[in-house]
DNA sequence: AACTATTTATAAGA
DNA sequence: TTCTTATAAATAGTT
C-alpha cells in the first residue's frame, strides 16, 4: 500500500481499523467482480465487518439463502 | 492494470483468460486474506474458474461444509 | 470525503 | 508456467 507500507496484522486503532476496512472492502469487492467478468469465473464473497455488518457480492450461478 | 489498460469485459481468447485469471484470482484472495488480518474481519470466498476448478478462502468463524 | 505520494498489482512480452 | 518490467490501480497517511 501507500504513502508507506504497512505491515499485515491487525490494526489496533478502531477509528483506522474502520478506515481501512472501508477502502480495503470497496476495493476488494471490485476486483471479485472484475475477476469475474474478465474470467467468466464464478465467485462468492461474504464479508463480516468487526461490527458484525454484512456485504457480499456472488455472480450469477450463486445464491445467498437466509437460514434464520 | 498495466502494460495497458484493459476493458473489463469477458476475454475472448481461452489462454488469455486462464492468465489472467491464474494471476488475478492469486491476487484476489491475499487481498481477501490482508483485509481479514487488518481489520478483523470475517471472510468467505469461494472461486470458480470457467473450468470448474474450487478455490476457497475462510478466516477462523466461517466453515464450508460439502453437502454432497 | 479528497488528495497524493508511494506501494502494489498486473498486462504484455520474453 | 515463471520472470521481467512498464504502467495502471490501489491505498496509507494527511488534510
Amino acid at each position: 500500500m501507500t504513502r508507506r507500507k504497512i505491515e499485515i496484522k491487525r490494526i489496533d486503532k478502531k477509528t483506522a481499523r474502520q478506515v481501512t476496512f472501508s477502502k480495503s472492502s470497496k476495493g476488494l469487492f471490485k476486483k471479485a467482480m472484475e475477476l469475474s467478468t474478465l474470467c467468466d469465473a464464478e465467485i462468492a464473497l461474504i464479508v463480516f465487518s468487526a461490527t458484525g455488518k454484512l456485504f457480499e457480492f456472488c455472480s450469477s450461478r450463486f445464491l445467498f439463502l437466509s437460514l434464520s
